[in-house]
DNA sequence: TTTTATTGTTTGTACATACAACTATAAGTT
DNA sequence: AACTTATAGTTGTATGTACAAACAATAAAA
């Protein structure tokens, strides 16, 4: 039986637990007016006030040309601003975006709740700590 | 430091896995002309000749309307066709798309093969049973 | 100082996936 | 048999992400 085969392959079941997670991730942020990456570029603006574009799509391991599209609509919603600096563009949060802050550190709260309530506590932490730590092994490869 | 915080949710780790561990596969596939979802296709159908649509879906755990767009592009590369019973559209390969069987298992096993280099055997086999039953989990669930 | 290379960002385009609403066929009820 | 409900598939549209090529601004080399 192929079923059986399929889960034995990572991309498979990466890109499966992906899409469970995204839209457990979209329900629970939902409540902000946001979709999850768009929350979390806000969170890392809350965190480093005038981050650049590039530093943006390191921290969020998303491309350049990803992170500007993200920029775009967020500054369209009126949450963030940009401001050229040399061939940079230095991103803020606005009183808007800001005003945002507790309602999406509490979405954050309620999605790691809500997997942590499935998966145990331990075991989720765990688990998504070794993600990280396999992609970083994956990347750092020539 | 907020990097530090983002790698600990699992939304944000198992996207990135999936980003990364797709680019890897793509670039495998690539040799068979395909990216690799409608490689997997393609493999449940030599796997089970007549399958039909809803079959497909929960094999692969994507909605039916992703599988009528995968099911159309294979037929359109003239790989699967589809015969219609009752209201169910069946699935069947064709001379063309058996051919293509060879080349498919191997960008399977040379992309397994890949991520076993650097995740070792071990590890990259244990890593994928688990995240398989972290998405049964997640779903079986009210 | 003019030319060339490098770096950060943007633009056009493409693709995988999904949702909501729809069509079509089958199955159950009265 | 007629009416209702359930099931399988399709269609229009949206979204997240990326690539390749372009652009702009700085730095390095000539």
């Amino acid at each position: 039986m192929l079923e059986n085969y399929l889960k034995e392959c990572l991309y498979f079941t990466a890109n499966r637990l992906g899409r469970i997670i995204t839209k457990m991730a979209e329900d629970e942020f939902a409540i902000s007016g946001l979709s999850p990456t768009y929350a979390y570029l806000l969170m890392v603006v809350y965190d480093k006030e005038g981050v650049s574009q590039k530093e943006l799509s390191e921290i969020l391991h998303l491309k350049p040309s990803t992170v500007t599209r993200l920029v775009e609509k967020l500054i369209s919603k009126g949450l963030i601003y940009s401001q050229a600096e040399g061939r940079m563009s230095l991103i803020y949060t606005t009183e808007k975006g800001k005003s945002l802050q507790p309602t999406i550190h509490e979405c954050w709260m309620n999605l790691r709740r809500k997997y942590s309530e499935i998966l145990g506590e331990k075991e989720g932490e765990e688990l998504t700590l070794r993600l990280d730590k396999v992609s970083d092994q994956l990347e750092n490869k020539e």
